[in-house]
Formats: structure tokens, C-alpha cells, sequence
DNA sequence: GCTATCGGGG
DNA sequence: CCCCGATAGC
């Protein structure tokens, strides 16, 4: 017991540099201990480390050109930080790990997989085991690890809008959820579902169809997953739909997490 | 004489879609009679015509993709409205007319001319050329006639930020000053020059080039010429530097004349 | 710089 | 619907 309280949250953000202030303007008003994102867009050399710098946050980062991207911010300096697998295909913009406390941050964007029986749809399925993988090689279920991300994954009926004809979806397909289910038994509880076990909680309103957040046709894809030590000390965790109500919002929205260590 | 107060101005927008605000905010505030604008880039299905109801104004239009388009506003109904020239090519996006008030209008976006001794320089002299000749064989120089728009001209050396340098430019050249003076001597006054004899009054400043209007680095493009009888008419004449000084500005802004009909 | 369009991706 | 990047004109 250290009594620490720790703030740990997830957000795609479509892009860093289209949502900056939005990003900025989120972690002064929350003050999260970490907060991870996905889908930054933005390659290495372009990162705008100098907006963070100026609201005295660290921050690790891959990127690439267009797609992807992930990044770390914390007020803490994020240390042991590792970039993808360890074995190729490494998808070091998909995937950072750094420890902030004591705890294991491991930030993923996981493949979307296109349709189901593309080759891409196969790509995640397969990413799910190589997380596993992942995990069996550095991790023991015993430490305090923390999964977030956008795993591109509804678990539940109650994580989407219409759990029947989203079945052949890649992000609620039986096969992601078995996928999902092999990572969660090496040790991982549903941090935001052992606090909430309301339908409807969704963190993803696809911006394609007219209307999805002002009706809650969502999907709840943006986790933060823990070991069960871990998830024993969590306070609260929730979704903070006020991003996705700005001017220009990302498609997804943040999930925050609270944990007394 | 029936006393009539008449306000006229031109505003070269760079797009109307994109300054659509700019544009209807400063017809509110500034409530000129007509309003002559150029490069609205929306071509005439889209044209938004509605936020210009709403504000009570009238107005008439030719666009394009992309480039070029030129549109009307007035405050009554423009009257007698012409398309481009008479002949091929029409370059309709480029010249529009109409009666307001008794005056005729003659609303023009010029060719700018690339480059001296590209074959759109010699296409951006010739247009003076055609558009005397239009002038020529509609109009008398004893009507009341109104020549405005972006001419993609700066008359003399006051009107550029540096008249040395940018005799070689399509915008300065000897070439071009020849024939606007053509034109002018049909019987037109620059109003503008009539009512200010200072330098450094400009319409336009480059965005390419950093601080440009903050140094007044710019250009008198945008101009109000004036058959003879209509000039002795005017009152006043001046550049409104506000809309430039908006969010997200066009490179061009407003010049406005003031009559006694 | 600032438009706009197009094509690729989700 | 919204991102990016490329291209073209001014």
C-alpha cells in the first residue's frame, strides 16, 4: 500500500494533429496520471511533442505515415518503454508498452479486420494470440498490468447497438470473441464492466451514418483491461462522452479509469 | 438628379463557401446597395444562396469548379443581367453585368497570367482587349458605368509594396499597365485614386510570403473604375481592411465607393 | 498559405 | 463523415 491514486485513460483520437487542442485541452481539465491514444496519424518526425511540453506532460510515441499511430502521455516519465512485438511483423504503431508507477501500460490499437474472411480479418484474429503471446513472454498475471486501447472489439450483446445483425461485424464477430476471450483468461478482468454493467456504454459513434451519437447507435471498442490485482484496486472507470460533443469531434471518445494503489 | 445614395464594393473572397460568414456578416454591417464579389469557386448548383435570403439580398451569379466564379449582391433586383462576353470564350465565371439603380455593373475577375510570356499572359492582355471592345459595343461612355473587381492589376507604382522588383510580375508589367490604359481611356476614372492619393492603400497581400499584411506587403488589385459623369458622382472611396483581419481571411479584401445619384 | 478536388481508408 | 496525401492555381 503506497495510497497512490492513479488516473489511467484511452483515446482514439483520428489523428493528433487534427484534434489538438481537443487532446491538450482534455488532459488539463482531467488530469490523468497516463493517458493513451491510438490512431495519432502522425509520423515520428511530425509528432507535436511541444503542445505537451508546454502542459508539462512526457510522452512516448510510433508512428507512421496516414494510418495508425499510438502514443503515451504522462505526468510521470514513462520508463522501460517498448515498441511493438518481438517478433515481426513487429506493428510498432499499433503497440507501446511502458511502466508508470509500477504499473505495465500496454497500449494497443488492434486491427480492424476489414470483413470477416479477408486476409485482414485473419491478421486480427492472429494479433489477439501474438498479444497473448505478448503478454506469457514479459508478464505474469500476478503483476499490475493494464491493457487499454482501442482493441476494435464490442465483448458484449450490450456493447453495441444492435448486437443480432452485427454479428457478421469484424468488431463483434464470434470469432473475435473467442479471440478475445483466450487473451482475457490468461488473467484480465473488464475494468469498465465491473464498475458499470449498464447497456448502451459506448466510446465509438461510426461518423458514416447520420445521427449515431446524437441516437446512441455506439459501440463500446475503447477498453481498459487489467490484471486482477490490478482491477481490485480500481475506484471507478468511465466513459467522458464531452469530447465527442466539440466542433470537430474524434469518431471515438474517451475511457477513464481510477484506481487507489 | 434624385438623390440617391448609392454604395458599391468589390471583394475578391477566395471562396464563398469558405468565407460564407465573412460575407454575410459584413453586407449586414456595412449594408452597401451592391456588392461585387469574385473567385466564389462554387459552382452555380451550389451555390449558397440562402444565407443571402436571409439577410435580404438579392443577388445573381456564374461559377465553376475549382476556379474563378463571380456573383452579385444588391440590395434590389439586378436588372438586364449579362453572362460573359459576346463572343468565345464567354469566360462566364469571369464577367458578369447587370443594371442596379440605373448604373450598370460590370462585375469582372481578370486572368491573372501565370507567368510574362506564357500563353496565359498573352490570354490576360488580350482580355483588356475584348473587354474594351465589350465596352465599346454595349455602352457609351457618357452612361453611368461601373467597372469593379479583382483586375489582377496594380495601376501604378504607389499600389505595389515594391515597384522596382515587380515590374517582371503578370500583376506589374509594362505590358499589362499598356493595356489597362486602353481600356481607361475609353472614358473610366479609377475612383479610388480619385478620392486618396496616398501609397501603400492595398487590397491584397500575398499568403505565401510570411507577416505580409502585417508589414503591408501588398498589392492594389481590387479596383473601382467609373465612367466619367458616374465618378464626378462619388463621394468617397476606400479599402475596409477588416474582413482580413478575420479568422481565416481571404488574401483579398473589400473596397468600397460612395455616390450621390 | 489557402483554396479546392480526388482517391484510399475506416 | 472525416481523416490523410497529392495536385493544381493564385
Amino acid at each position: 500500500m503506497n495510497g497512490k491514486k492513479m488516473k489511467i485513460a484511452s483515446f482514439n483520437v483520428n489523428s493528433l494533429r487534427a484534434r489538438l487542442p481537443i487532446v491538450t485541452n482534455w488532459l488539463v481539465e482531467n488530469q490523468p496520471d497516463v493517458l493513451c491514444v491510438q490512431e495519432t496519424k502522425v509520423q515520428d518526425h511530425d509528432f507535436p511533442g511541444q503542445a505537451f511540453d508546454e502542459i508539462n506532460y512526457k510522452y512516448v510515441f510510433k508512428g507512421q505515415k496516414i494510418y495508425n499511430g499510438v502514443a503515451i502521455f504522462s505526468k510521470e516519465k514513462p520508463e522501460n518503454v517498448r515498441y511493438g512485438f518481438d517478433k515481426e511483423p513487429k506493428d510498432e504503431p499499433r503497440l507501446i508498452t511502458a511502466q508508470i508507477h509500477g504499473v505495465t501500460i500496454v497500449n494497443t490499437y488492434v486491427p480492424q479486420g476489414n470483413m470477416p474472411e479477408s486476409e485482414q480479418f485473419e491478421y486480427k484474429l492472429n494479433w489477439f494470440d501474438r498479444l497473448l503471446n505478448f503478454f506469457d513472454s514479459h508478464f505474469e498475471p500476478t503483476d499490475f498490468i493494464i491493457w487499454v486501447g482501442d482493441l476494435n472489439i464490442a465483448p458484449e450483446p450490450i456493447d453495441v447497438y444492435d448486437p443480432v445483425s452485427l454479428l457478421v461485424h469484424v468488431c463483434f464477430h464470434p470469432d473475435v470473441h473467442k479471440a478475445l476471450q483466450k487473451v482475457m483468461n490468461w488473467g484480465l478482468v473488464d475494468v469498465f464492466r465491473k464498475h458499470c454493467k449498464e447497456a448502451g456504454q459506448y466510446s465509438f459513434w461510426d461518423y458514416r451514418m447520420r445521427n449515431t451519437f446524437k441516437n446512441n447507435l455506439g459501440w463500446r471498442l475503447d477498453h481498459i483491461m487489467a490484471t486482477k490485482p490490478l482491477a481490485d484496486k480500481s475506484s471507478a472507470c468511465y466513459i467522458d462522452k464531452k469530447p465527442r460533443q466539440a466542433e470537430r469531434p474524434s469518431d471515438h471518445t474517451p475511457v477513464i479509469a481510477e484506481f487507489d494503489l
